[in-house]
DNA sequence: CGGAAGCTTGCTATCAAGCTTCCGGTGCGATAGT
């Protein structure tokens, strides 16, 4: 906690026996963690808080306990629909505050009542997703509601969705900014370094305290198979699976596996059920409800599967190919062993299945739309809304939105200013902005390679899997975990040779968090070693991976 | 980027090899049609 004045201390710590009091009395919680009164007490300062914690160890309570002290609702930008629904539910069950939800699946009458309760402070919590905060209409409304708190749950969606599939999730900043800039906290289970440096700049938070818990989740053992066969693993894939010890989800990389793993499940009379967003919504409620409850026993699932899905006693999380990132990887394993009993991470890895992911996470950028738009913001007067925008260029809202954000990144369009809308920066032609733009893009572009790669030297890592995973994340273990594959090929070496140390990735001279510069690649810092190479986040080019030899003999890295 | 499906070619009787084409994930909200 920040340090101030003796009066200020006290003054906070009475505060903090509030909050304790509240938690108690209104939610039934007998014990706050030092983590989550330290976020609670600066938000109470008025200050900005990215909290990263584990799921299931109390992020909600974090903005829940506080609102009831603010004399405020707080809005709570909410990803999924469903999600939000079982959010509300929840606090309705309780004493606390009631909550309610806006969003397009509720009829108007449904949408006007919730309005009203939160205006005559019958709800505290306002449940909205991001696109509901990219209209003019419902800013106006929670600007007059003066909300206290600016929450976003679910916060690495800024990073993971923001650049293209959902780009409502970049201009959250300016939303809170719009109501009344509010303190804003962002809340996440996983954050590696990059990814919280997005959260942190599009919600445009300043001076942002971050809380963090550690990453580490010690019951989930780690394990890699690797394959060159595609039948050979699928074989394998579908055998393991039907021994696991269920509850547990089998993510796949495409809807067809996902069917085709869970008929193949089925038949080896495994309580198999296929999840992916091709399904209807009904059917997809059904199986995630059924699958809390107990039956499905395992989910065969894309990615759309599991956000929200607080299930205790999952004892497995298989993924039939790679993921497109650590990140994910790590969002979707984490689901597995909540109850702190041992749980079990496996990846069926084969080289090729990086190239689906290459193809998923390659976009292509729309020259010709970055000029027009640009041509037209140059022959405006005045400034337009983003939904102006978007009609005089003709385009969808949503592609005129993913447009505007790379335009705003590369500088060429600004929303600053009392009105905040969108005015393209003086001095920038069409051809120098799209210019601009696609440098931006081609860095996000070679960020999202670089991801992959990171994945590829998960799977292929030689040393402790845990600790190449928590270094991504940024936490640098002191020992090997002794509970991947990793450590325990490496207890089988040493039992046999009598010696070699498991490497956690501590080599002098590069340690975990120095700051180092490349001649071509720029400023970067290092985020692990291992026996005979290092990576090395940088900020242009992402995450690379050098072989120390050649760093030693070609002078590569210069300390900074 | 890589796999599957569907086509053509080549050579000559039943299909194998080679080529082209297509497909692949995540959700909101607004809209059109029963």
């Amino acid at each position: 906690m920040r340090s101030g004045s003796p009066a200020k201390a006290a003054h906070t710590q009475d505060r903090i026996a509030e909050l304790s009091r509240i938690a108690r009395e209104r939610f039934g919680w007998e014990h706050l963690a030092p983590e989550q009164t330290e976020a609670m007490g600066a938000l109470l300062e008025g200050r900005d808080v990215l909290v990263v914690m584990p799921t299931g160890s109390g992020k909600s309570a974090i903005y829940q306990v506080p609102t009831v002290l603010l004399g405020g609702p707080a809005v709570v930008v909410s990803p999924l629909i469903a999600l939000q629904r079982d959010q509300v539910a929840g606090l309705r069950e309780s004493a606390a505050p009631d909550a309610v939800a806006v969003n397009s699946a509720q009829p108007d009458s449904v949408v006007d009542r919730s309005w009203r309760a939160v205006r005559e402070g019958e709800a505290e919590y306002l449940f909205l997703s991001p696109e509901q905060l990219a209209k003019d209409t419902v800013l106006k409304r929670l600007r007059a509601l003066k909300p206290s708190l600016f929450v976003v749950d679910e916060a690495h969606c800024v990073s993971a969705w923001g650049h293209d599939f959902r780009p409502d999730y970049l201009n959250l900043g300016e939303a809170a900014e719009r109501l009344g800039r509010p303190p804003v906290l962002a809340l996440t289970a996983t954050a590696a370094a990059p990814v919280r440096t997005d959260i942190v700049d599009h919600l445009r938070m300043h001076d942002t305290q971050v809380v963090t818990a550690g990453t580490d989740r010690p019951n989930i053992h780690l394990a890699v198979h690797t394959f060159t066969d595609d039948a050979a693993k699928r074989d394998a894939v579908a055998r393991w699976t039907a021994g696991a010890g269920a509850p547990g989800i089998l993510y796949t990389a495409t809807r067809k596996d996902a069917e085709s793993y869970a008929a193949r499940l089925r038949q080896d009379g495994v309580d198999a059920q296929a999840y992916h967003a091709g399904l209807k919504a009904a059917d997809r409620r059904r199986i995630q409800d059924g699958f809390m409850a107990g039956a499905p026993r395992v989910v065969v699932a894309t990615s759309a599967f599991g956000m929200g899905i607080d299930k205790p006693d999952v004892r497995f999380v298989a993924h039939a190919s790679v993921p497109e990132s650590l990140d994910s990887y790590y969002q979707e394993i984490g689901r597995a062993g909540r109850d702190g009993e041992p749980a079990r991470a496996v990846l069926f890895y084969r080289p090729e299945d990086l190239g689906l992911q290459k193809f998923l996470t390659a976009r292509t950028l729309d020259g010709d739309g970055l000029r027009g738009m640009m041509t037209t913001l140059l022959s405006q007067d005045g400034a337009l809304s983003r939904s102006e925008v978007a009609r005089h260029c003709g385009l969808s809202r949503q592609k005129a939105t993913d447009l505007m954000n790379l335009l705003e990144e590369a500088g060429a369009v600004t929303t600053e200013g009392r009105r905040r809308a969108v005015r393209a920066v003086p001095g920038h032609t069409p051809d120098e902005a799209a210019d601009g733009a696609s440098e931006v893009f081609e860095r996000r572009r070679r960020m999202d390679r670089s991801r992959i790669e990171m994945m590829r030297g998960y799977a292929e890592t030689q040393c402790c899997r845990r600790a190449y995973l928590l270094g991504y994340f940024g936490d640098q273990p002191e020992e090997p975990c002794g509970r991947c594959d990793g450590c325990e090929r490496d207890r089988d070496r040493r039992a046999g040779t009598g010696h070699r140390e498991a490497g956690t990735g501590h080599h002098a001279p590069y340690e975990p968090n120095a700051r180092v510069r490349h001649a071509e690649w720029g400023a970067g810092t290092v985020m692990r070693t291992e026996d005979d190479r290092v990576v090395v986040l940088f900020e242009e080019v992402g995450y690379k991976t050098l072989s120390l030899a050649a760093v030693r003999d070609h002078g590569l890295l210069r300390s900074v």
